[in-house]
DNA sequence: TATATTTGTAACTAAAATAGTTACAAAAGG
DNA sequence: CCTTTTGTAACTATTTTAGTTACAAATATA
């Protein structure tokens, strides 16, 4: 279960994309999530990194990067989330078993597979697909 | 990310095969995946409930409870992993805000959307094309 | 250019989840 | 009947996540 960076993430874009335009702080980004505002800032400044928003020091946020169509949940999820890989192996199993030698390469090799198909799922969502539901 | 429960038990199975129907022992297993037998009980308790494997008091587990190639890591997953919701979704948003009285909902829907598919290609995995690899 | 405001980030604390361990009653094969 | 092993409770340790405080650096704008 990956954590709520995604979700909040989205969340602080949309608002972003809600205020049209108008630079928002993130105290008050902060006051829709019902969070603290460095939580908010700690994203925000992921979230430049990856060129998805653009901020300003006294200003705030002043709006996305690139247009909310164009940037995919897969955009946001690479951005913000720390541990991307969806399924954990356990290491240090014995060698000298058939099943230990092998287990951690059969097992990244299949879990891949599944990787690319739900990281594919979350490239064909779209942050205006999410804020469809908001206006 | 997912805890390592999934690994661990597919681990476990694979031993089960690989003694081709002789019992083994929770200790026996737990020397394979390098870790202690209590922990290895605990998910076989877990395989057990699912109809996964049969185990008896005495005798350790005696087999899987179906063919392998009829236990998918859809199945494996189910019964063992504690948290099965792929994203996490942050709650207590501001109810005034259009972002925060909505984005719980719209981002269960969206994320259920994703799960199904990640789900399907765990079902599309079975024990038996795992086990192809250690043998 | 001075100033007020906000970001960006470090350094914490708190809470939750995961992994690992010990211990033992209950079950059951032989 | 006795020995072995499961099944499970209770605990500790470790890691991760979320939340908080604090402040230097940046920068719009008056």
């Amino acid at each position: 279960m990956y954590s709520t960076k995604l979700s909040v993430s989205i969340h602080i874009m949309s608002v972003i994309v809600l205020m049209e335009g108008q630079p928002v702080t993130s105290e008050y980004i902060a006051s829709s999530i019902n969070t603290n505002p460095a939580l908010v800032r700690r994203l925000m400044s992921r979230l430049k990194k990856a060129k998805l928003i653009k901020t300003s020091t006294k200003l705030g946020v002043t709006g996305l990067a690139r247009e909310a169509k164009d940037i995919s949940l897969l955009d946001i999820f690479f951005a913000t989330e720390d541990h991307q890989d969806l399924f954990s192996i356990h290491s240090n199993t014995n060698p000298n078993c058939p099943v230990g030698a092998k287990i951690e390469v059969t097992l990244k090799h299949i879990y891949d597979n599944i990787q690319t198909a739900t990281e594919k799922k979350l490239a064909d969502v779209s942050l205006a697909d999410i804020i469809k539901e908001f206006i």
